[in-house]
DNA sequence: CGCTAGTTGCGAAATATTCGCAAGTAGCAG
DNA sequence: CTGCTACTTGCGAATATTTCGCAACTAGCG
């Protein structure tokens, strides 16, 4: 079953602006629909702000990237194998930490029992003051 | 000290919009700046989007609102003397749900003791599926 | 009463994201 | 290898959301 290519083993069509904004991803770790842009520009400088929006839904459709929302605005993007974990933000400095996602096991398992709820710890940023600007 | 209203009492000048933007929010609980502008349209029909923006801004400065991030979007607004309260978003439904900030308590806890970080659980709201779309 | 700084309404600008459409192309069938 | 068709792309325009500049207005103080 392992076919030639992760793209067409989702059943997606393969174009160079496909493969180009999936790398891009990759590359960037965390990154808006616009720097995804820039990105993929430095080797196909033609390509269209709105076909890499498209392209970044119909990857998040077959669950190769995802997006997270980090700050008051947009969403940024990820790849999907990258173990996800947890944003950090810092209201204060605007400062973007990580946390493995377990810190918040019991959370999840709280919700999970009182609510039924299963949830995505990482899909929204954790908000909050970091160490530095507590003080 | 107790002065006569608790717009001034802020320092901030007392204006027919101000004090409608205020209710409103308090009235509508959670509410985007044009669910705001929509109320207050309801008395003073000729109020404008842009005051309705400016004012949410001043009264969150002040303390007296606050906003939050319930879905991909924009941000909602509410009264700060509504008892925090987590909410609890369901990307397949869209169900909206609250639950108190304590079963947070641990979570918050341990980012604190781990990272230092000073967390503010409200301000996203909690990503996930809801005991109905789990199913 | 007046003055002055803070506010408002309004139109325009800045952002961010989505859409319609015609031209281009990937992949399958023959 | 060739042709067809559905899927994609580039592009410009449309939406949607939030911010600004500015002149007119007014709350609050003296
Ligand atoms: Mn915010
Ligand atoms: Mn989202
Ligand atoms: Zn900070
Ligand atoms: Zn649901």
């Amino acid at each position: 079953m392992a076919e030639q290519h992760e793209l067409r083993d989702k059943g997606l069509r393969l174009t160079p602006q496909r493969e180009l904004v999936l790398s891009a991803v990759r590359e960037l770790g965390h990154a808006t629909p616009e720097e995804v842009a820039e990105k993929v520009r430095a080797t196909h400088p033609g390509i269209n702000l709105s076909t890499v929006y498209r392209n970044l839904e119909t990857l998040e459709n077959v669950g190769l990237v995802q997006h997270t929302h980090l700050g008051h605005g947009g969403a940024t993007y990820h790849a999907s194998e990258v173990l996800t974990h947890l944003h950090l933000v810092c209201g204060t400095c605007g400062s973007v930490g990580d946390a493995p996602i377990d810190v918040a096991a019991n959370f999840v398992q709280n919700l999970a029992d009182d609510y039924g709820f299963k949830t995505d710890v990482s899909h929204f940023a954790i908000y909050g003051l970091c160490a530095a600007c507590v003080k």
